[in-house]
DNA sequence: GTCTATACCCCGATAGAC
DNA sequence: GTCTATCGGGGTATAGAC
């Protein structure tokens, strides 16, 4: 049945490279691939499980609060690698709509690389999760506030008003998940590359 | 354990009033809105039954293609219900920037009254069944392609070129999805009124 | 910390009486 | 068309050996 077997890992504490990642570490990895792609209801512990190779105790050993907590830190992971993605092309431009254009590219590539499965971290779980599950709720807002701060900082930087910047920013992310979204559905990367277009356009009015 | 009984529709055909409603019918706008607030794997088609007043063997009966094809006719449902709700906003004022900030206020009073509950009714669905489920993928890309339309003839109705009307209305729809999204997470109407202001700003560009 | 086994429940789907 | 009963499988979660 398994095609992999679970690991024996005697490496734990090493830490570092890529060869010894910890079984907590290989079981958040897998959970917010998971939920990136299948959302929460979706997605199964069991599946998790075997995708991270490792038990279903190691599991409930990490995460006594079952399913929602490592959920939760599962869109913790999430919100830091979509982080990573959006420092990145926000350092590719020194201007700020320049920049913004510079993150719908990276987006759009990265979808169309994962043939269109790989998008926002936490719009799928957020959306099934609403009203629900208020732990992870918590968590996908904070990951949309964070990813927020980070663009407002740059909009900052290039010489906008904070207010201007924090609204703006705002309607940037918001437009982000959009345009991922809509992209995702419709398998093209043109809904990402025209938000780019309009969103440059838009801060532009500001500068 | 039911708190409701099924019921004997012998008003069948007559249609028109919102007395008799069809089974199909009632099954079809129970499946709509327990897809838009839990998405596709959180929603049992047992629970679809029990919300319609129907029975598991009536729900095989008009969808005999189970869980899938009743969710397209679900997404086809609530693909109406939001076109209607765009063409009212839409046709709450001639310039079509304050048009589409009616679109927002609409949206965004809608989601508050219902606890941040009814959002878009495809984007849960849309998001978990991405790569996974062609046919649901293919009802929710044709929604919004129809809203996307009904966007683009207001711009060109505004005065917009062709070209520009729809590359202009795709960004539109892409950000309401997103504001409303974030709306929803963070359980406040300001994502979606600042995508008004700053949609409104940018159509103002090309007019 | 890791692993197996299992309890208990609900899932989608079907069969067949009425 | 409507209804009940049920099948086989998978879901989350737990117990307890190692």
């Amino acid at each position: 049945m398994h095609t992999t077997k679970p690991r024996h890992d005697t490496t734990e504490g090493t830490e570092g490279g890529d060869a010894a990642v910890g079984t907590r570490d290989r079981i958040v990895r897998a959970a917010a691939r998971l939920l990136q792609r299948q959302g929460y209801e979706g997605t199964g512990i069991k599946q998790i499980a075997r995708d991270a190779e490792a038990t279903l105790g190691s599991v409930y050993h990490f995460f006594p609060g079952g399913k929602q907590e490592l959920a939760v830190a599962a869109i913790r992971h999430g919100e830091q690698e979509f982080a990573d993605m959006l420092r990145a092309g926000l350092a590719a431009d020194d201007d700020p709509a320049q920049a913004v254009v510079a993150c719908t590219l990276l987006l759009a590539t990265t979808l169309r690389e994962s043939d269109w499965t790989d998008g926002c971290p936490v719009a799928a779980t957020a959306l099934e999760t609403v009203g629900r599950a208020p732990d992870i709720q918590r968590a996908c807002a904070e990951a949309i506030g964070h990813w927020t701060d980070l663009v407002s900082d740059k909009l900052c930087d290039g010489g906008l008003a904070e207010d201007t910047a924090k609204e703006l920013a705002g309607a940037t992310i918001s437009t982000l998940e959009g345009a991922e979204l809509t992209a995702q559905v419709l398998r093209s990367e043109e809904p990402l590359l025209a938000a780019g277009r309009h969103l440059a356009r838009l801060i532009r009015t500001y500068q």
